[in-house]
DNA sequence: GTAGCGGTTGACAACGCTGTCAGGTTCATT
DNA sequence: AATGAACCTGACAGCGTTGTCAACCGCTAC
């Protein structure tokens, strides 16, 4: 398949004539009234070279005539693939973790690459504990077979997860993996680098005694956090301290709890920076229940920059993931790994960046 | 197609075999493997009457040995039509508003019907804005030829968009639309009745000064929460007053340039409730900046329960929108509306809950 | 013994498009 | 004027299902 970076079957220029004409015209209808072959009319609408443009037009004007648009089943059927990016994630139901906002980032992403490339969004989300779910997947991937899937955190963890997928043979790329796997595709975020992009500006501020809270240990990109965290101390010449580290899961109760402990102690922390920001948000009400000013004696810092980042009281400073761009990027691979040649594995790094909002300040 | 009320593809009871056999075997290797013809296998795929046992048996015994799952394009080409739902709603990106948690409900609920009937979710957001949505529907509908459309507001509300696709003949059902037309589908949820209890529960808290926040113009259905307002003051014997109503816009913002107007007056309002649930966050923020307690001093409910309402302190009293169940009904309708005969019209009305939370207590 | 009738099965033609390949045109080159 | 080469175009065979319809089987009813 030839197949220009266009995309969308042509239509002449003009709006969509008024289309009480919904009859489904066909390809062969097109090819009789434009008095050519239907493969040519498949030639235009794929947008192939080779066709003179006097022919060109002519399909062009019965297409726009008969208000006719490819049958996407047939096409598919006979090009044996669907046009279709699976995407699958974390059943947000099933937590109650108001993930929403990034699993509606990460259609966006791939929603972008869908509609330029002609291709559509299938939605996917899943349980990871589910003992069912790898044979889930390959039934999807059998019966819809999509072009690719996109699997993102923290489902793109899960080895069993990961190898159902693999072993349908159908490529997919991995969105924010805690480890990389040879000859495999992969879009990431630099989560250690901006962990400790954020500790060193904390610590900029005259901050010395910053505490992380970590995050669910399943959930391995959450993980270099930490080690970006450790990266930042030392680069600011700070000591690390076990006693600075409390252990979260990610939800906003975890944060809760780490808060309640480390900001009840004699000598508290003068800044708190969470591996997501449910948990920073969690620390933030702590403080407030206890009547300690932010950011005036204590500083909080989050990761992920979810939408309660901005509405909470005060703002919080956070990382912004891009991760309608990751799945973007993904998406792309998905696509022109199908279009043009197989392209080999290969590993994309997406920056995040530094929200500094209300929730930040100089050290007391 | 007699097409049971079952769906998924019949398989053997036990779970998929290893599938390294990833062979994409047809039906006729089924077939050949099974010595029946095409015919029967398919039979028994679409769990069809008036197969043996006996011969049932052997085919399920092939398709599990050869891993065998129908190509879904073929299907839907012989059959003329996609195992598809498509969910067309708002762009959230388009906004910067939080409206994820509400998407995310929407696509769950068509999500299970979905599985439970083998079909496959196209999700599609749009802006209203863009002049050409209708031609974009028009066109989406035209490639993908589903099952149906679940239409959500407040997109259910625009007249040029409920043409398009009304004008393309796919049957539809519009959620929580404004006003009605005739011999369409509907599912609403009860707004005005729900905003009347509400009103009714705040004035059974002793409040006398209830101040309502309306929505955006546009948003019909978030209309009707002014009308129940109304109902349920005169329910509880309390005159009505312009001077306790803002106009707000459904976002957070407009939630805060109300409430400081409300709450700077002399004799502020004890209780606020606005129509939707950001702009009663935003309500709480001024509160809390003016340094009033809530619910001490001031009571704030506002609708949706989004998830922010939760997490917010003090925790909002809301109304629970059945968003999913909403969506889950409208995709029923659709699926059912397929696969049965056609069925007429109707209207499917789904109630809200109140939840009582921290934010509203017993006037001062 | 035979017509008749459910119950069961298979042959075959769509479904609407793409890929392959051969055939036809056009045009520059010898 | 003949020879290619480059360019266009169309015939045709699938792609993997489902729908239609005819055929067959075994049995009951006459």
């Amino acid at each position: 398949m030839i197949a220009a970076s266009g995309f969308n079957p042509v239509r002449t220029g003009r709006n969509c004539r008024d289309s009480i004409n919904m009859s489904k015209s066909t390809i062969n209808d097109v090819a009789r009234l434009a008095g050519v072959s239907i493969k040519t009319v498949s030639r235009v609408v794929n947008r192939e070279a080779g066709v003179r443009d006097a022919t060109r037009e002519k399909v062009e004007k019965a297409i726009a005539e008969l208000n006719y648009w490819p049958n996407q089943s047939a096409r598919d059927l006979a090009a044996s693939k669907a046009h279709l990016i699976c995407l699958v994630y974390d059943d947000p139901s099933a937590y109650r973790l108001p993930s929403a906002g990034y699993i509606i980032r990460l259609q966006e992403g791939v929603l972008r690459v869908c509609r330029s490339h002609g291709y559509e969004l299938l939605i996917h989300p899943c349980n990871y504990r589910d003992r069912q779910v790898g044979d889930e997947l390959k039934v999807l991937i059998h019966r819809a077979r999509p072009a690719g899937v996109v699997l993102a955190a923290p489902l793109s963890n899960f080895p069993k997860i990961v190898k159902a997928i693999s072993a349908t043979g159908t490529p997919f790329v991995r969105l924010s993996p805690g480890q990389k796997l040879t000859g495999e595709r992969v879009v990431a975020s630099n989560d250690r680098a901006f962990a400790a992009e954020m500790t060193c500006y904390l610590a900029s501020l005259g901050h010395r005694r910053i505490a992380f809270i970590t995050g669910h240990p399943k959930h391995k990109a959450v993980g270099h956090r930490f080690d970006g965290y450790r990266d930042g101390l030392k680069r600011s010449g700070l000591e690390f301290s076990e006693r600075l580290v409390m252990a979260g899961d990610n939800s906003f109760g975890s944060g809760e709890a780490a808060a309640m402990t480390l900001l009840q102690r004699k000598q508290r922390p003068t800044a708190v920076f969470a591996a997501n920001d449910d948990m920073a948000v969690g620390v933030l009400r702590v403080a407030s229940r206890l009547g300690i000013p932010v950011p005036e004696q204590l500083s909080v810092a989050g990761c992920d920059d979810i939408t309660l980042a901005e509405q909470v009281h005060p703002a919080l400073t956070t990382i912004r993931q891009p991760f309608s761009t990751m799945a973007e990027r993904a998406s792309l691979m998905l696509v022109k790994g199908t279009e043009e040649s197989e392209k080999p594995n290969g590993t994309v790094v997406v920056p995040g960046t530094l929200k500094i909002r209300e929730s930040t300040g100089p050290a007391p």
